[in-house]
DNA sequence: CGGAATCCTTACGGATACTG
DNA sequence: CAGTATCCGTAAGGATTCCG
C-alpha cells in the first residue's frame, strides 16, 4: 500500500476493505481505543520500555484501581500491551507495548498534527 | 511539523503539547470519534459532497432516527459535519463534511493500513 | 422528509474497602 | 505491590410513537 493517498482512493481503498457484517478495520481499532484512560496510559507507556503499575497509576492523574487494571486487561487483550509478572517478595508487573501497539504511533501523530491545526 | 517522525520525536512533541489540564489534542479528537455510529456516518459522507438524512440513514445500517440524529448534531458540534436546511415543500437538509472534517483522511488512512496489517 | 419526545436498558466510569 | 470485590450513579444507546 502507497505511503500516501489522496482522498478518493483512500475512499475506494476502505470501501473494498469492508467485512459482510460492515464492520471496517478502522472500526475495529476505533474500538480499542475507545474509553476514557486509553489514550493517557499508552502515552504513558510509550515514555518507558516498560513500566509498572505503580508508576502507571502515578503517570495517569486521577485513574483508580480499578479503572487501570480494567484498561490494562482491555489493552492486553486487544494485543497492544504485553504483561509480564514476577513473582517475587514483594511480586511485581512490567507492562509494555507491543509491536502492534507501537505501530499506533503514525496514527497518533497524523492526530496530533490535526489536533494541533484545529485546537480552539 | 513535519510529514513523517520517529517514535522519539513524536512523543516529544506530543508531551509539549499537553495542557495544564493534562488534555493533548490526540484526546479531544478521540473523543470526537467516539460513539458508535461516528465512523460509519463519517465514511458515508466521504462517499458523497452533499447526502440527505434519509439516504444516510440508508448508507448506515441499523442506525434509528434517534442515534443519526443525536450523532449527526455531535459531529456539527464539533464542526466536522455542515448542515444545510431547504425549507419547502417537503423540506429536504443536505449534509456535508466541513474541510475540518476531511481532514481526518490522513488519520483514516493511517488507521485503515494498521487495521488491515493487524487483522485477525 | 427529517426529525422530536418519551421511555427503557445496559454499559461505562468511579468510590471504597479489602487481599495474596 | 498489584491488584479484587462490591456497590453505585450517570450516560450512552435504542425502541417506539408522534409531529411541522
Amino acid at each position: 500500500m502507497k505511503e500516501r493517498v489522496t482522498f478518493e482512493e483512500y475512499v475506494k481503498i476502505a470501501s473494498n476493505s469492508a467485512t459482510e457484517s460492515g464492520n471496517c478495520p478502522v472500526s475495529g481499532l476505533l474500538l480499542m481505543l475507545q474509553g476514557k484512560w486509553k489514550n493517557q496510559i499508552i502515552y504513558a507507556m510509550s515514555l518507558n520500555d516498560t513500566i509498572r503499575f505503580g508508576k502507571l497509576k502515578k503517570e495517569v492523574p486521577g485513574i483508580t484501581n480499578t479503572m487501570l487494571t480494567n484498561t490494562l486487561r482491555e489493552l492486553e487483550a486487544d494485543g497492544l500491551i504485553h504483561r509480564e509478572q514476577f513473582n517475587e517478595i514483594p511480586p511485581h508487573v512490567e507492562y509494555s507495548l507491543t509491536e502492534k501497539g507501537r505501530n499506533l504511533f503514525p496514527i497518533f501523530y497524523e492526530m496530533l498534527k490535526w489536533g494541533l491545526r484545529y485546537a480552539t
